[in-house]
Formats: C-alpha cells, sequence, structure tokens
DNA sequence: GCCAACGTTGGC
DNA sequence: GCCAACGTTGGC
C-alpha cells in the first residue's frame, strides 16, 4: 500500500465537497502536471492519501482513499491528462497545518514541505505515521 | 498583494 | 536541444 497526498484550493474543491461525494468518490481532476499526473497513475485502488487544503488553510484535513485507477481526465480532450477517483475516508481530527510539519525533524523531507508547488505528492509510510499522529488519529 | 520557485512554451 | 520569457502556484 502506498500513500499520496492531494492538494486542493478550499475555495476550489474542499474537504467538505469531497465528503458530499460519499462512498461514490470523485475524480480528481485537473492536474495539468506531468509530476502529479505521473504520481496518480502509480495509485492502486486502496492507496490511502491526506487531503490538503492550501492557501488559506495550510493544513492536511482529511484522509481519502483511491476507488478508481488513473483514467482520461473527462474535463478535457487532452488525451495527456489522467486522474484517479478518491473518496473521503474520515476527517482529521485536528488539522495538521503545514507549520506543525516544518516544526517536527521527522518531517523535514516531506515533499510537503520542500517542494510546495507540487499538487500530488508521494507520502512514505513513516511520514503517514506521524502526520496521522500529530492529528490525533 | 508580493515574490520565489518551478514548469511550460516557443524561438533560434 | 538550449534557453529566455512567461504563467501559475502557494507561502508569507
Amino acid at each position: 500500500m502506498q500513500y499520496w497526498l492531494f492538494k486542493s484550493e478550499a475555495l476550489t474543491w474542499s474537504w467538505d465537497q469531497q465528503v458530499a461525494k460519499g462512498e461514490a468518490g470523485e475524480q480528481w481532476d485537473g492536474v495539468r502536471n506531468y509530476q502529479a499526473r505521473n504520481n496518480m497513475r502509480l495509485m492502486k485502488l486502496g492507496d490511502r492519501g491526506f487531503f490538503y487544503h492550501s492557501q488559506d488553510e495550510k493544513a492536511v484535513v482529511g484522509v481519502v482513499e483511491v476507488c478508481a485507477e488513473a483514467h482520461p481526465d473527462s474535463t478535457t480532450d487532452d488525451p495527456r491528462w489522467e486522474c484517479v477517483d478518491i473518496k473521503a475516508v474520515g476527517p482529521m481530527p485536528k488539522p495538521v497545518t503545514l507549520a506543525m510539519c516544518k516544526a517536527d525533524p521527522r518531517l523535514a523531507d516531506m515533499v510537503l514541505v520542500n517542494n510546495t508547488r507540487l499538487s500530488v505528492q508521494p507520502v512514505t509510510e513513516a511520514e503517514w505515521k506521524i502526520v496521522c499522529e500529530l492529528g490525533g488519529l
């Protein structure tokens, strides 16, 4: 099982909207970045991910699960772009802010901390456990 | 609102 | 194939 992090502006697609989709989930569309797309191509059914709100909140607010592997992005005709579907698993009891991640030396190598612009990122198992712990899971 | 970092585009 | 110009993202 692999772990990931999905970044979204709360104004564009929020955790609440994701939760409202329930078990059916929703495609993570609109990605126009090769690195992010490549990460999605690596995802398998059942992989877990963090749902991160960028801009205002800058915090991991929930946990999601991959419920469909990479397929063409229906929001474009360009065959280069693909996306996965994800569904909400549950909220973070305590949102884990970017500041908290930066403050924890164990997370110094986390992509979130080092490559702020990548919207779909891999998360190591060690990092996953630490962030869950910080979030009260 | 500004600016740094980074990715993409297009001219040569 | 290189590199300058430009656009976008996201933290502060």
